[in-house]
DNA sequence: CCTTAAACCGACCCATGGGTCGGTACGTGT
DNA sequence: ACACGTACCGACCCATGGGTCGGTTTAAGG
């Protein structure tokens, strides 16, 4: 069973790699090469594994990008206290350019989002799932909040989350290439305003 | 004096058409034989005028992007009125698909951004710059609206137009290839939300 | 061992697309 | 009318990069 350890590796090695290179200089303007070169490995080696780069990059959005929007900003809303401030925790956690050691790119969506438009309806629609669910995600966790008497009743909970996902897409465009500690920080702070203005008057936010 | 007319009548076809595509199919996916196919010009044509496809690019930037920003997003806020309904209506305004007959694509700051960012420095640079200009207006205007008594005396000016520009940036996102206005509504009334948080109590919004 | 098939190599193919260049057509000043 | 320069043409050049394919190495099974 060697051999399948080998490939589940190599696998995982392109896709890793992939992503990393993929993220940082954008799809398109990635060659194959660039990746295999720093792997040390040769095109055939590619394409035994993968039909195409179209093929890999779906494989890399299944696989990983799935799991860092889950883990970053989905699995965090999986708890019963107000909902107002875990989003705000999820999302501040989330635009940390680099926890720890290696590049944890934080959130990559909105580039592949807009790099794919209309370009490969396919990938566009893989990303949009993925948004989706978050999506899905904020809007229960919100309905949760109005019944827990958290949120004021008045609020459009689809609304509220399409504004969430809106401004923080946006402000991703705003921090490339920047690591502006100053701009996360106004963000986070017009936010809380946000907040405070669909939060139930009567009770502790 | 006709050739100088011709110059700028065909330099000024090239732009135009230009901008369409770039904007429809994206910069680098634009091959200027797209571009010159439609127009009847051949590339003899295109070089005579423009340095370069990137030189060619500057120049839209620079001529159409400017205006169309500054139509759109900073002259209307050149008024004396409460800043806030009138930066509400300038984005509700900018974030219609298209008023009229020819495709006024609202904004396609945020897909050149995204595509040029660690791609091509320089154009990048004049994309920020252009929405640079576009936040400091809005902070000025906003400072205006807390001098006038509209916007209350604890907020960080700065802070909300970045916020405000985050949004906008993020909703274009969310609204390509979907002309959803389910979307933008929901954007336009919790934006409002947004805005009664930072207005001053005692005064009619 | 020795066969078989997976893992991998790298030279090659070829379409794409930015940019070049020698030429042609025509308006313009003299 | 003649010369000159401007606007434009389109065949060509060449680097890039996705994809192919015949071959080589290596692990698994009998």
């Amino acid at each position: 069973m060697q051999k399948n350890l080998k490939r589940r590796e190599t696998m995982h090695r392109l896709c890793s790699k992939g992503l990393e290179v993929f993220h940082e200089k954008g799809y398109y303007h990635t060659s194959l090469d660039d990746i295999l070169k720093e792997l040390d490995l040769s095109k055939g080696a590619f394409y035994h594994h993968f039909k195409s780069k179209e093929d890999f990059f779906v494989h890399i959005v299944q696989n990983l990008i799935v799991q860092k929007v889950y883990a970053l900003l989905v699995e965090p809303l999986n708890t019963q206290k107000n909902p107002l401030p875990v989003i705000l925790e999820s999302l501040e956690n989330a635009l940390e350019p680099s926890q720890g050691n290696a590049m944890a790119y934080g959130f990559m969506l909105n580039d592949f989002l807009t790099e794919f438009n209309k370009r490969n309806t396919e990938i566009s629609t893989y990303l949009k799932d993925i948004l989706k669910v978050w999506e899905v995600n904020l809007v229960s966790v919100l309905k949760r909040g109005k019944v827990d008497g958290h949120i004021a009743r008045h609020v459009d909970c689809e609304g509220v989350a399409t504004y969430i996902i809106a401004s923080y897409l946006g402000m991703r465009s705003l921090l490339i290439d920047t690591t502006n500690n100053q701009l996360k920080y106004q963000y986070m702070q017009q936010l809380k305003h946000y907040f405070s203005s669909i939060a139930e008057r009567n009770v502790a936010a």
